[in-house]
DNA sequence: GGGTTTATTATGTGCAGACATAATATCCTC
DNA sequence: GAGGATATTATGTCTGCACATAATAAACCC
């Protein structure tokens, strides 16, 4: 079972932006919306014609319009409400879509190797903040891992993780072979999510397990996730200096 | 819709309703699509049946499973090549969207009253590596801003923005009762942008302004944008702590 | 006038058919 | 067999048309 071969998309620098090839159908119906609305020939908090009407104008079909305008909503530069008609959004959020791969990937993704350290697993009780948040009953059995990832054999991130043991077959997976994200991604559907990014400085056992001084900021990711109803797994990552969450607009 | 979508409510007991109403159209495509990856009848990496077929399965239109497959591989689920067809994403990442706000929307939205205090204001030459980021000469002579926003009067986020100001009109905004940020997304049309997150510990100055003892574990946003290949401005928000960039997946 | 019902209307979604496009598979030539 | 032209094929998109849905506007009644 090969591999797709490889998207050969060259990984562009962060800052240069590319000319845009004229677009034709949809995209171009939705670059012609952008840049009125960006020539303030429809202003913010405005109705713009109906779908029909440019329909017309642009001479094309409804549904092309439609799904110009639909990707300009989603994007969150328009908003649509049926029988209302289509506004220029008032105060437009920048939304951006962030790719959060497995933490394997991010490593080998910049060219580095990657290796990981299991420092603990153990079956304990939910602790009262962690079973909160999970919805789970206080004192919950849930298993406990805190895994240390390296990238070229140096301290990358530190993983404390919460899993629900329900959901693991009978010869539990080896997780000093492979990460539980990865792990999971792979074997539990999930339905639900919640993450959240802060920053924080470093506890002396976090120092300690990154070797790093006590104090140093760290970039912190919290997610928790579902399947259904059911909890799944809460983990916090922190991050050794030098990470940087990346995205493009 | 003939031979499929097998309502759930009427073929299950009476005793279970399901809390989401079993969607229809293409939702539903989507979540039985979704339900056969999850119980792993399509494995990660494999090819699942083209477009015709599933229209033909489901007793639906080419474009009906078009739409609920485009909507998956929009978030990542699936990876779709034109010939080579539909696969289940052999390294699914979690795809997550971000929205976000303008800093007065986003401290009036927690129900805390907003302030603005603008810092200092000056026409300096770009140092280099903000030049760099933003792809302009060294020494550009670029807008500099730094502005201390508040919420309920105490310290929250401190800005410190470069601005083209070949943007600005002729009677330059105030940017002591406006923040450049929110005077932007109302009148500057921007095409692309760039976002990295990152925690750093607060230098003297920042911890100074912030009130905060330096060191302090903060939250950095830092942000480029572009209107087609024209340099806007470069922005970098040191959050204080408590500070919590959040969504749902 | 105030509240409820009904009509209107823009968007949301559906269908069938068609052509465009890109990537693969195949055949042909050397 | 290697390399290149060609056929095949699954997805991408477009067109008309139809009906569903939701939210507003109008009509209506008291």
């Amino acid at each position: 079972m090969p591999d797709w071969p490889a998207p050969v998309v060259a990984a562009s620098s962060p800052a240069k932006p590319l000319p845009r090839p004229a677009p034709q159908g949809w995209e171009a119906i939705r670059a012609e919306v952008l840049h009125r609305i960006h020539a303030r020939l429809w202003l913010p908090g405005a109705t713009i014609p109906t779908e029909e009407a440019l329909a017309q104008e642009f001479g094309c079909a409804r549904a092309t319009v439609n799904r110009a305008l639909r990707d300009l909503a989603e994007a969150g530069v328009l908003e649509r409400r049926r029988k209302a008609g289509t506004r220029v959004a008032l105060h437009p959020v920048r939304r951006a879509t962030l790719d959060i791969p497995v933490t394997r990937r991010e490593v080998e993704g910049r060219g580095q190797s990657y290796g990981l350290h299991l420092l603990e697993q153990a079956l304990l009780p939910a602790p009262v903040p962690v079973a909160a948040q999970l919805g789970l009953a206080p004192a919950t059995p849930l298993l406990h891992l805190c895994t240390l990832h390296l990238a070229d054999g140096r301290p990358f991130l530190y993983e404390v993780r919460w899993l629900n043991p329900a959901l693991l077959p009978d010869p539990a997976p080896d997780f000093a072979a492979i990460s539980a994200n990865e792990w999971l991604v792979g074997h539990v559907p999930y339905t639900t999510g919640d993450i959240a990014f802060s920053a924080a400085n470093a506890t002396a056992h976090e120092a300690e397990v990154l070797g790093l001084a006590p104090g140093t900021a760290l970039f912190i990711t919290e997610r928790c996730t579902w399947s259904g109803d059911r909890a799944i797994t809460a983990v916090r990552l922190a991050y050794a200096p030098g990470y940087r969450l990346h995205t493009m607009v």
